[in-house]
DNA sequence: GCCAACGTTGGC
DNA sequence: GCCAACGTTGGC
């Protein structure tokens, strides 16, 4: 069975010791040993090996962006809204991204590190955009929803010794000043795609449907600078 | 609600 | 390894 959404789905807090008492070992875990399973090969498998990136000996972006809905929506009768205010509303305004079931977009979190700043972007709503920045305050571990039968986004075909999907805990930092919808960073990207410009190969547009995205140190900085300018 | 874009599956 | 069919994402 597909897995659903890879966009973040739940409400859980992240573990509230996730602080000093979240030494290495833990993440260990997750590193990437794929048990060499002898004979043949999943299609999974094979996606997977497509959408991994090489090993980058120096984590090439230090800003994200990371779609989630604000919006109530059911799938399977479970309700998938979580936005902004949510994150906010956790102990310590802290949670975990899990649920994301997407290669490329697993793979981005995983050259997370701590102290990258994210966008929290809304997606799948009536007004798209991003709406405020978040800090990652702690590296990729085991997603454990994978595991979890009564979650949306369980993976019949993880298997604990050797999961496949992997979460970030976010902290929300603070809203934009303003709200800045999808349809203006548009007209930004259209206008540096003709002219040049910062925004010109955005994910945001170039890799619509990724939910975890990277941004240049140029673009966050762009988009960020929008904030204190009237709309376009 | 529609549907384009694109990732995943699985037969061959 | 190819690729058609299928499923999901997410704007509109």
């Amino acid at each position: 069975m597909a897995p659903k959404r890879s966009t973040r789905a739940s409400t859980r807090a992240a573990d509230s010791s996730q602080g000093d008492a979240a030494p290495d070992g833990d993440d260990n875990d997750e590193v990437d040993v794929k048990k060499p399973v002898r004979g043949k090969r999943s299609a999974s498998d094979r996606s997977e090996k497509k959408a991994k990136a090489e090993p980058p000996s120096i984590p090439l972006f230090s800003h994200w962006l990371m779609k989630s809905e604000p919006e109530s929506r059911l799938e399977n009768g479970i309700d998938v809204k979580f936005g902004i205010e949510d994150l906010k509303a956790l102990p310590n305004q802290t949670g975990c991204w899990d649920g994301v079931r997407n290669y490329q977009a697993r793979n981005f979190m995983r050259d997370m590190r701590k102290g990258h700043l994210a966008f929290f972007y809304h997606s799948n709503c009536k007004e798209p955009g991003i709406a405020g920045i978040m800090d990652i305050v702690k590296e990729a571990y085991v997603d454990h929803t994978q595991f979890d039968k009564k979650d949306v986004h369980f993976d019949a075909s993880s298997k604990p010794d050797s999961p496949k999907w992997s979460m970030v805990d976010v902290q929300y930092q603070r809203m934009l000043q303003r709200f800045i919808p999808l349809s203006e960073l548009k007209k930004y990207h259209l206008q540096h795609g003709a002219n040049g410009g910062p925004l010109k190969s955005m994910a945001l547009f170039t890799r619509a449907r990724l939910s975890v995205q990277p941004l240049t140190s140029e673009e966050f900085q762009f988009v960020l600078d929008l904030e204190n300018k009237a709309p376009i």
